[in-house]
DNA sequence: CCGACACCTTGACCTAGATCAAGCCAAAGC
DNA sequence: GCTTTGGCTTGATCTAGGTCAAGGTGTCGG
């Protein structure tokens, strides 16, 4: 429900991917041609594995375009999606950043290019460069607010208050449209839901009046207001 | 289950704490006297409010003695207890290192000592010092690490599964006797359970044989071998 | 010594959401 | 074109764990 007027123009250049992300908003040009200077491009079809958990961190990932899936696989195989990645986003920061085994795994959801910096080079520049270390150090702290969220939704909201929440949360084009990012059934998992569950709940919504399906996979918000107010309270308190 | 002989001297000096402290692990001496040369002193009495959650953050804690049990209030009074800290232990880094309001409230759940320093300070000092600052930055790290797991936990593991887990990862002295930190109630509430069932499943563990109370409130682990391959599965997949 | 109170335990229920099963539909492969 | 495959929906059932209620116990203040 955030507006956002976005055109992603697929080929980008290194630098304009390493201008996009949210963890790097804040350098300067020079920092940011460093970065350019060390980056590889690397390009996943759908469905391909990226890297598995307990893996050394090849690098520090930004995604150009398409959709990353990253997720922690438990001893007996099950998974939980812990981030969906879209353009502009990264992943593997952590494990690049503090130089320990990756501590999730991640395929391609959807057909994607990354921009990655190495390892390696990250911590040799990362020993040198002041400015570099302070914007990381920031991010790395949205971060950590952003799980104490993602713990609170999960453990003190039922399924109707988490999915609203996700759907407030998506962007949205200007007439209230939003385009799920990714499949259902990974969304209902970051959730920690099944995907039936998340399909109950959204039909709910639609019976409510809340929102309205549109042919083409996505979600149209009727009655906004309605969902900022579900999906501002926890549990269910409504009738 | 975690061997650990610690004898804990209350009195200690505001140096002695920060290098105790695992977030300043790394730091050589000068770079502690600086911290040391910025710190208050804190105490607080059984039960009182540290601070609560969109406040400003008054600064980095680190706790001297005692327990400082870390929460997030839900709109509608539901809390839920994201940490609990104790001695070397570190709370509210992560807004006074990224220079936000408070995620969460914090309040003494024993009577509790901490040396605080200020956000001001810090961030001053931050923007000056190279090495505090990777070293933040790798403790940082380690700190969404620590919060992935939480997650993992809550999201993929049955009751059981979090109690055999966090008894597996509670400090143990030689002969396999863990102390509890903290009520019964707040632990259970961290593993997202109420203490009715971490009460039952306690009782479950006694009768396999697994573990015993001892008289004065702490466990005794019997079994460590079936402990730690109850730990090590989620979800029951046992009989 | 006697409440008062907070914590813990235990039992009897009850519900949110998981699981199982069936069917639908669209994209992909042949 | 037909078949396969995987995602999505929907209904019927099951169950882990929450909720409610009733003691039991330890501690504190008087």
């Amino acid at each position: 429900m955030n507006i956002q007027s976005r055109s992603q123009k697929s080929p980008r250049t290194d630098e304009e991917v390493i201008r996009s992300c949210g963890l790097f908003r804040g350098l300067d040009d020079t920092q940011r041609a460093v970065l350019t200077s060390m980056a590889v491009r690397k390009r996943f079809k759908q469905g391909t594995p990226i890297f598995v958990q307990e893996e050394a961190c090849p690098g520090l990932f930004v995604v150009d375009h398409g959709l990353v899936r990253v997720f922690r696989l438990a001893p007996n195989g099950q998974q939980h999606v812990l981030h969906l990645c879209g353009p502009g986003q990264t992943f593997a920061e952590v494990a690049a950043i503090g130089g320990f085994a990756l501590p999730a795994c991640a395929d391609a959801a959807q057909p994607a290019g990354c921009v990655m910096i190495p390892t390696d080079r990250l911590q040799q520049e990362l020993a040198l460069n002041h400015q570099l270390c302070r914007q990381l150090l920031t991010g790395m702290a949205f971060w950590v607010r952003h799980f104490v969220q993602l713990l609170e939704d999960i453990a003190l909201r039922d399924a109707m208050g988490r999915v609203t929440r996700l759907l407030y949360d998506s962007p949205c084009d200007a007439s209230g449209r939003i385009q799920l990012p990714g499949a259902k059934k990974d969304l209902a998992n970051h959730l920690n839901l099944t995907s039936e569950t998340f399909s109950r709940v959204l039909r709910r919504l639609a019976e409510q009046g809340v929102i309205e399906f549109d042919q083409d996979r996505s979600v149209h918000v009727i009655d906004a207001q309605q969902l900022e107010q579900l999906s501002g309270q926890s549990q269910n308190t409504d009738q």
